[in-house]
RNA sequence: GGUCCCAUCGUCUAGCGGCCUAGGAUACUGCCCUCUCACGGCAGAGACACGGGUUCGAUUCCCGUUGGGACUACCA
């Protein structure tokens, strides 16, 4: 048995968005480094709000960040009779007892102590009224009223409640389905976890999972808060900034690599490093590293390290993945051969994938219409002339080439005295429709004479209507 | 409101009592490179929330204030 097994357990009530992933990465870290079990579990005891089509986008989701599992999913839907055994276990102890409270007058006791400025908490009713087990009664938690719960938190240090704090929460609800605090310490005691890693937002969860543990004789996991993450101006991440589905980032164009170190870096650290690779990660991940305080996503610096993965993929690689973002554009079944030329001259140009489709388009159809202001600035009867030239000049070029196109120009420049500047703009702007694109001998070398010397004709005759 | 968590450049962070004239990254600005745009290189600006302690010495330890956040369900 491996000394540390870790969880992820996601409820299918949404996708995937950047706190899951966050939370899911540090687990499969912390496993990895530890040559550890990674476990995957489906929290669906909600049936309202649990779908089905969210569980498998979130596996989708995971396999795509390549955060591979090692046990389940696991469903607590499919797990009922262990909830029930547990269940059975704390009633015959006294730990627990039936509540037939309707949940309308509940609130309304809410209410009532919210409205007197008292704590909004469960009353104890039903506390010492010997119910039985019923078809309509739910089962609550005998919390003791005395006493603090203690623990030593691996990345917030100790933490303590009073126990006064906490009230009889619900461990199974009157339709016999677990809460999620029972149901998780029945899991984990189950699925033998030794830490559990997760969001900061359920430190107040814990001691009443704690309690639940005590009074099951079970010995408690670990525990490790991890910060939150912020969306702008330390705000809840919003659908504006963050809180999208994970899959959304792959549409946007980023690498799994790059949001994966984006995420390790966000909360944790080694030195100064900033760029890890997968391998380094689960080497170096370590809990004691973690920060405490929440972060803003900041989607300048997963940009920044998209670009830095995106030059640094191998341009096979590249262009098979370009493919797949150039389909949205129109622009079906390229040629591969073709790609793979194109590829490194967007390479160092594009912080997403979908920015490198959009800058790639004029080697695949036509630039025009053409960009107004390069029309205004480059495509005008002054430029004719000069176009015209590298026209001709082009046209008796016998081969194509990096350093007969460079001769070609600088011969051209010094016979007319202009700039280089100024010979290539209109030709660029005549090529890609734009005044900004990769190298222009890049370029010609990529369309081929042929179809430089015809969008060239194209240019001029614009010129002239 | 109550309980709990948190606090270093705009942002992510290094720092775990003297190494700090507080380091790196990103973003920003300028310069260089240059056929444009990028990339790259160099430079610049930019932070220890505040107030008390403890100590020979606090960014670092303790307390308080302020500020942010989470939770407060028969949701997870």
């Amino acid at each position: 048995m491996p000394l540390v097994r870790t969880r992820f357990s996601p409820s299918p009530t949404g996708s995937l968005h950047l706190g899951g992933a966050h939370t899911a990465l540090f687990n499969w870290l912390f496993a990895r480094h530890h040559l550890g079990v990674f476990i995957l579990r489906i929290e669906d005891t909600d049936r309202e709000r649990s779908e089905e089509r969210y569980v498998q986008e979130i596996l989708d989701a995971l396999i795509w960040l390549g955060l591979n599992w090692d046990e389940g999913p696991h469903r607590q839907s499919q797990r009922l009779h262990l909830y029930r055994e547990y269940i059975q276990k704390l009633l015959e102890v006294g730990a627990a007892y039936c509540c037939d409270c309707p949940p309308a007058d509940l609130e309304a006791r809410r209410q009532a102590a919210l409205a007197k400025g008292e704590k909004p908490r469960y009353d104890g009713h039903c506390r010492d009224r010997r119910l039985k087990l019923g078809p309509r009664t739910a089962v609550r938690f005998r919390t003791p009223q005395t006493g603090t719960t203690i623990w030593r938190d691996l990345i917030k240090g100790p933490i303590a409640f009073d126990n006064q704090e906490l009230d009889d929460l619900v461990l199974t609800r009157a339709d016999g389905l677990p809460t999620y605090n029972f149901a998780v310490v029945v899991d984990d005691i189950t699925m033998e976890v030794t830490h559990v890693i997760r969001g900061d937002d359920h430190i107040p969860n814990t001691p009443r999972q704690l309690l639940i543990y005590e009074a099951l004789k079970a010995t408690p996991p670990q525990f490790a808060h991890m910060p939150l993450i912020l969306g702008k101006d330390r705000g809840k991440l919003s659908k504006r900034h963050g809180a999208l589905s994970i899959l959304a980032y792959l549409e946007m164009g980023f690498l799994p690599e790059a949001l994966v170190n984006y995420l390790a870096r966000l909360g944790w650290s080694h030195g100064d490093q900033e760029i890890f690779t997968r391998g380094e990660l689960m080497q170096y991940f370590s809990l004691e590293q973690v920060t405490k305080a929440a972060g803003e996503f900041d989607l300048d610096k997963l940009r920044w390290l998209n670009s830095h993965y995106i030059k640094e993929m191998p341009t096979p690689e590249l262009a098979r993945l370009l493919k797949y973002y150039l389909a949205p554009l129109g622009i079906t079944d390229p040629d591969p051969a073709y790609l793979t030329r194109v590829v490194p001259t967007l390479k160092a140009r594009s912080k997403t994938m979908v920015v490198m489709a959009e800058k790639a388009g004029f080697f695949f159809r036509d630039p025009r219409p053409y960009d107004e202001n390069a029309v205004n600035k480059f495509l005008t009867p002054q430029t004719t002339p000069m176009l015209k030239e590298i026209f001709r000049r082009l046209e008796g070029l016998a081969e194509v080439s990096e350093e007969a196109l460079n001769e070609l120009f600088n011969d051209l420049a010094a016979q007319t005295g202009l700039k280089m500047i100024n010979l290539a703009q209109p030709v660029r702007v005549a090529l890609t429709g734009q005044t900004a694109s990769p190298g222009l001998f890049d370029i010609i070398n990529i369309l081929g004479k042929k179809e430089t010397l015809k969008r060239i004709n194209n240019a001029l005759s614009f010129i002239q209507t």
